[in-house]
DNA sequence: TTAATAGTGTCTGTGAGACAGTATTGG
DNA sequence: CCAATACTGTCTCACAGACACTATTAA
């Protein structure tokens, strides 16, 4: 065998691990799943599983996403009915990760409407969510299993910036929204306060962004407000602009 | 065994592979090695490898780096001899990517200054800088090994996105430079013509971008330029502007 | 001298942020 | 009536882009 034949090297188990997110009562939340088994079993966790032989990670991910939440990952195109963004986040391989073995987990971000409460599949004894703010908060005995606290870290961090230059906020979204509702979702994720009046200036101007559904609400209070649902665009040209710290 | 077991589950092997930027001649430029064996023998492919039993995956990227290159990777903090930025891309798992069994490839992207020219090292037969736009255009006869294209199309992406918003575009360049020729940089990587003079209002208003080395250069002809140094900024506020198509 | 590159000044348009004011609902 | 939310208008400042102009070298 030449040294370069895969099946001379050392063997891994690949996994997918879920950054899951939503905005729940005005607080940016993510999914997470109580482990039922060692190694820290009973500690909380983010939602995943093993790639199998034949799947690609993209499959897995969504597998694991519908399992956990019922939540059909929203390929670029297909539409209608419960519908969430999936994308691939980033890789954690160091060795000493998973005590059992070398796992190298490939860890991928979800962006979800609010939803009804999680529904415990699989390998997971219960899930919840909870706000990003308690699991990443001075990391006590609150921290989340292996080295999902960095994982997690990096998905929050990650949605925020895209929210700024695409239109993925509205992945946050229900298929119909106000303008005070995505407002709130931006708000959420960054952890600021926006002015509304310059908020809706910015958003309905923004070409692509927004398409008014011709419908409007009060479930908000106050005077009915217009529906808008996403728009084509991806790409915010001008960007929504994150306040400073 | 309980079927959460790792090792119960099916293996993979797991390689690092690495979109090795530079700018030659005032052109984007990327490393390829050409292909030793089977399969896609005599081909150019990116450089990589397997990560080893007990090896973190940057690690493992910098280790292949060095190999082809003698480039040391630049962990945050490190300095001086030659170093490159290097940071991970994504992650490619496709179950037919390898058609001798099931690799996951971690790809990383270093941005690097000109160099002489690449040794082969490892399992390379030979190595060259190539320029992007041929690798890229036109996927024929000249075409990349296994999915390299895509990796490389994904690594050219990032680093178009990153030099935008970050000090990356420094990472290109010499210890120290001028404002030209950091403006060629990005004229190479984003394929556009930028005005002299905004740019070099622009780069040497943006705090702690450039720091002026109090040297001064005529290599590149003309009136001496200042010569600068990277800041320690490494995200710019205002960002550089990619001008539109 | 010309050619080339470096660097400064000045104008104009776009747009972000601040905030006054009006519109339309529920209580 | 008041409170809440939706939406529009207006002002100011910052800055990107366009481009005239000066500065300093090599040939």
């Amino acid at each position: 065998m030449s040294p370069y034949d895969p099946s001379a090297f050392p063997p891994f188990a690949v996994t997918v691990d879920l950054v899951v997110l939503t905005v729940r009562e005005h607080v940016l939340s993510a999914l997470v799943v109580r482990r039922g088994e060692p190694p820290f079993q009973g500690r909380w966790a983010l939602p995943g599983g093993f790639v199998r032989a034949d799947e690609d990670l993209a499959a897995a991910a969504a597998r694991e996403l519908a399992e956990e939440t019922g939540l059909r990952a929203q390929s670029p195109g297909s539409s209608g009915g419960p519908g969430a963004h999936l994308e691939q986040l980033a890789t954690f391989g160091d060795p000493q990760r998973d005590p059992r073995m070398r796992v190298v987990s490939v860890a991928h971000l979800v962006l979800a409407p609010d939803l009804p409460a999680p529904r415990a599949g699989g390998d997971a004894r219960s899930a919840r969510w909870a706000q990003v703010g308690e699991l990443l908060g001075s990391g006590d005995g609150s921290a989340l299993a292996f080295d999902h606290a960095q994982i997690l870290a990096e998905g929050v961090e990650r949605a925020r910036a895209k929210i700024e230059y695409s239109s993925l906020a509205t992945a946050f979204c229900p298929p119909s929204f106000t303008v005070g509702e995505l407002r709130r979702v931006y708000e959420a994720v960054w952890g600021v306060a926006l002015d509304p009046r310059n908020f809706h200036r910015k958003v309905t101007g923004t070409p692509g962004f927004l398409v008014p559904t011709g419908g409007t609400t009060t479930r908000q209070g106050g005077r009915p407000a217009q529906l808008f649902r996403a728009g084509g665009a991806t790409v915010l040209n001008p960007p929504m602009l994150r306040p400073e710290v």
